[in-house]
DNA sequence: AAGCATTGCAACCGCCTCCAA
DNA sequence: TTTGGAGGCGGTTGCAATGCT
């Protein structure tokens, strides 16, 4: 089986792009602009895959791209995007004007892991090397499937079994089971709560964005806006975040909501 | 100067998700 | 509800540039 090729392989150009397919690509997207990747090739007249014409453009001819090299305060703001993203790229592109996912991900495997292994640091897992290894790294949290949302800390923190900075706090809905919020990025001011899948937010009591109780949905907390399996009240935070931008840091994490949707910049 | 090793980055590959039919 | 096309993404590879012996 498998599935088609994306585009006609026998008569198409692999490797390096030369200087004239770089003019023609960039000539054909000023004038019909981007979109149809598949046609463009034909439509440019370039013997190129529609997939290689977009990450052409996408990663070295886009004219907003910055180049250069990376300043520190860029590689301190793809640390913590990572210690909070994982390798979502694109995610943490998103934040970072003028740069791409592949440029990021290339800097982090030459450049960012070295120095976070200079520091002693498991750029894994952002915790220290020397640690014992536990079950529960920061990249296995991140790849968790139950709700997740981000609050303000409070003074009910304490360490769990892993040594994770945690704190408990009643929850509202059905089981009255605790809701366990786990610090990974005491920094930014940011918590991870986890709470099961079904976990429903009080219709009557209207969210009150920043606040310690504000929750979002897994669906909402990773930017799947209006998902059929959303289960919040997400229309007055994305109501919030997209119209009042007033209490919000450069990564949208100052009111203690971290909304996903405000880290794409597509 | 030559040969080898390492580094950095552009590009490719294959899988996943979304969406229209 | 299913299916297939298209775009997007993350992991990996290939190779030129650079450094070292």
């Amino acid at each position: 089986m498998g599935r088609s090729p994306c585009c006609e392989k026998a008569h198409t150009n692999k490797g390096a792009w030369t200087k004239e397919e770089d003019d023609r690509l960039v000539a054909y997207i000023r004038a019909h602009g981007e979109g149809c990747w598949r046609s463009l090739p034909k439509a440019a007249g370039l013997l190129r895959c529609g997939k290689s014409c977009r990450l052409r453009w996408i990663n070295y001819l886009r004219p907003d791209l910055k180049r250069g090299n990376f300043t520190e305060d860029e590689d301190e703001l793809i640390i913590k995007l990572h210690s909070l993203l994982g390798n979502k790229w694109s995610l943490i592109a998103g934040r970072l004007p003028g740069r791409t996912d592949n440029e990021i991900k290339n800097y982090w495997n030459t450049h960012i892991r070295r120095k976070l292994l200079s520091r002693g640091i498991d750029p894994t897992t952002h915790r220290p090397i020397n640690e014992p290894s536990i079950a529960s790294s920061a990249s296995q949290e991140l790849a968790m499937p139950p709700t997740i949302s981000f609050s303000a800390p409070n003074s009910d923190s304490k360490e769990d079994k892993s040594g994770i900075l945690c704190k408990v706090e009643n929850n509202n809905n059905n089981n009255n089971s605790p809701i366990i919020i786990r610090e990974k990025c005491p920094d930014l001011n940011l918590d991870l709560r986890i709470s099961p899948p079904s976990h429903q937010q009080n219709q009557d009591q209207p969210l009150k964005t920043g606040g310690p109780n504000t929750t979002l949905c897994f669906a909402c907390s990773l930017g799947i806006q209006n998902s059929k399996d959303c289960t919040c009240t997400h229309g007055l935070i994305s109501g919030t975040t997209s119209s009042n931008n007033s209490g919000y840091d450069f990564l949208g994490l100052k009111t203690g909501v971290l909304d996903y949707r405000s880290l794409e910049m597509k």
